[in-house]
RNA sequence: GCGCCCGUAGCUCAGCUGGAUAGAGCAACGGACUUCUAAUCCGUAGGCCGUAGGUUCGAACCCUACCGGGCGCACCA
């Protein structure tokens, strides 16, 4: 390997000055710590304290170290002994004010104010907040989103849409080569049909998306009435897919109306995936014959019940990789694609952000790919998620009982969210009020969804995600746009830039301070974890304490330097919220 | 039948690697606007962490069984 690469971005140059996490600072000092004491190489257990009353962070290895401490000196031990052996060792540093030990053998840590101070001076300087570039970049393929084309995207799209790209921005954020891949819908059967049905309506030259739905469904009728038209729609499929101008011609027109339905919905939602994002089944039709009969040759397929299939270990029925009498299936596409990522992308890491209903599918493909050596030293992840629910606890559905189309999802969120900002602000002018609607309307719809563990249902509530209380879009966004007001009140000869912090004296600002030096931490949690959650719960937590900073420390008003440390602990706020909010894919208004 | 996921306050959800007294928001009740945005904040009340065993110094978290709910299991994707 020659040296390593830095994916630096213009937007994101790499700082000076490289800040490590609080815990692996810690880990690291307590690891040293644990050797002088025991000659023992151990884990110290670094974790945040959950009642600040203890501490910051705390150490709890002591309680099961005894056991080798015990063993090692041939004397009997116990985890207050080895805490204090361990504090002892461990000395003195400027990063923390205390180290004391507590209960069975908790040793507790509280970060000093001024190395506190000290570090959020660093951040103040570093457009990353502390979030340190990957000492090894990996490239890391994400498939997310996914809709079909000749359909409208319903909100079955909606979270793999989301989760995948907050995902894609904090893995491509930690400096992470990302690939984002739309796996669409765009090959197979029903495009034979559709196409032969808009020959028979003379639809060649014109249409709409929302027409060719319609069409979509009329040739499925007319394909389930009429065998003649079932001969008709299969020998088009033949065609199409050897490769026939004509019926490829009309095929791309379909792709491109698809296009200019979904396209706009991902600007909307601020999705990060265009054309070039896109390698759907069509992508894959030339690989699918090899990945076949390169499975056979490897004795990993075999035929059963004239089918060729794959048994998988554990799992009682194969896939299905060529279909009786010809044709391939979506497993093989799915095969096709990793070796695709492996082979020619060069993946090491391959994330698929799907409903959790794939999750025997992709654990039988992954299986099947790393028999066949498609993935040796790559990272497989499925990052599953749960339905989505309406408040009836009943998958959502509108009230006669149909698919939400996105569109009109998005519209309504918009809608609500104008009518919110404009009884508040009616005041404001209307394109204001309109782009601040856009913001939190789309914000709330996904970071609802976002501030959940992906792995469970989701209930879908309006009034919830719209709710300037709790954990929701609008709060955090209304957090940032009272920080925004603080700068515009203060005086203009005050940059809050410029400013530095010099004493970090009340508990708010304390608390305040030590949040802020998490983003690191959780950034990581996050892309270990595939969990954008976590993000939320850390923004909520900077929000609820930044409201207590903002009840009990007048910022404004104090004397300097005071005001000027708040103003900096202000805008290290704001700038924390807007970051965690972008990597969620979320936008943060000035005012609202 | 086999397999996967979920079960925490009335509701919606957190609980990071197994760690100290299980936390938020809503709803209920009681307070705080001459104030940097009250779209806010503070307080009170609310728990058999589905049940029963087990492992561990320590279990909401790990293991086993059971109960309840959702989902998936051969030629759709």
């Amino acid at each position: 390997m020659s040296s390593f690469r830095l994916h630096a971005r213009p937007c994101h140059p790499i700082p000076i000055n490289t800040m490590k996490t609080i815990p692996s600072q810690l880990e690291q000092a307590f690891r040293t710590a644990i050797r002088k004491a025991f000659d023992l190489d151990a884990d110290p257990q670094i974790a945040v304290t959950l009642n600040e009353n203890f501490g910051d962070y705390q150490s709890n290895c002591a309680m099961s170290l005894v056991r080798s401490v015990t063993e090692k000196s041939g004397q009997k031990s116990n985890p207050r002994a080895v805490a204090q052996a361990i504090v002892e060792s461990l000395g003195e540093s400027p990063m923390w004010s205390g180290v004391s030990i507590a209960g069975p053998g908790f040793i507790n840590v509280r970060l000093s104010p001024a190395w506190l101070a000290d570090n959020l001076n660093a951040l103040r300087q570093d457009s990353r907040l502390g979030v340190e570039p990957a000492f090894s970049p990996q490239k890391v393929v994400i498939d997310y989103s996914g809709p079909n084309v000749a359909k409208q995207m319903h909100v079955g799209h909606l979270r793999s849409s989301i989760i995948g790209d907050a995902l894609s921005r904090v893995i491509e954020f930690q400096g992470h080569e990302v690939v984002r891949q739309n796996h669409i819908g765009d090959w197979g059967t029903q495009f034979g049909m559709l196409i032969a049905h808009l020959r028979h309506l003379g639809q060649e030259q014109q249409s709409h998306i929302e027409d060719l739905e319609g069409f979509y469904r009329e040739a499925k009728k007319h394909f389930d009435d009429d065998p003649a038209f079932q001969d008709e729609a299969r020998a088009t499929v033949v065609r199409l897919q050897a490769g026939e101008a004509a019926e490829l011609a009309l095929w791309e027109r379909i792709l491109e109306e698809t296009r200019a339905h979904y396209q706009p919905i991902y600007i909307n939602l601020s999705v990060k995936l265009t054309r070039d994002d896109e390698r759907g089944e069509s992508f894959y039709n030339p690989f699918l014959a090899p990945v076949v009969a390169d499975l056979k040759a490897a004795g990993i397929a075999e035929e059963s019940e004239g089918a060729i299939v794959v048994f998988v270990e554990g799992h009682e029925n194969p896939i299905i990789i060529e279909k009786t009498g010809g044709g391939y299936l979506y497993a093989t596409t799915d095969l096709a694609a990793i070796r695709y990522r492996t082979g020619t992308l060069k993946a090491t890491r391959i994330i698929y952000t799907h409903d959790a209903r794939q999750a025997q599918h992709f654990a039988m493909i992954f299986a099947t790919a790393r028999r066949a050596g498609w993935a040796d030293d790559v990272q497989l992840d499925f990052a599953p998620f749960g339905t989505m629910l309406g408040e009836d606890n009943r998958p959502f559905k509108t009230r006669s009982g149909d698919t939400v189309k996105l569109k009109d999802l998005l519209e309504e969120a918009e809608d609500r969210a104008l009518a919110l900002v404009t009884a508040k602000n009616p005041q404001m002018p209307e394109a204001t009020r309109r782009s601040v609607a856009h913001a939190v309307g789309i914000g709330g719809v996904k970071y609802s969804d976002l501030s959940k563990d992906r792995i469970s249902d989701y209930v879908f509530s309006w009034d919830k995600m719209l709710a300037m209380d709790g954990n929701t879009a609008p709060y955090l966004q209304y957090v940032h746009a009272r920080v925004m007001s603080i700068f515009r009140k203060a005086d203009s000869s005050s940059h809050p830039e410029d400013a530095a912090i010099e004493e970090l004296s009340t508990p708010q600002e304390q608390a305040l301070a030590k949040h802020i030096l998490r983003l690191g931490e959780i950034v990581d949690l996050v892309s270990r974890e595939l969990k954008p959650h976590y993000l939320c719960i850390f923004l909520y937590d900077l929000a609820t304490r930044f409201g207590a900073f903002y009840e009990n420390c007048h910022v404004l008003t104090s004397p300097e330097p005071l005001r000027a440390t708040r103003l900096a602990l202000c805008s290290l706020t704001a700038r924390t919220m807007a970051l965690g909010l972008d990597l969620l894919g979320i936008e943060s208004p000035e005012q609202m």
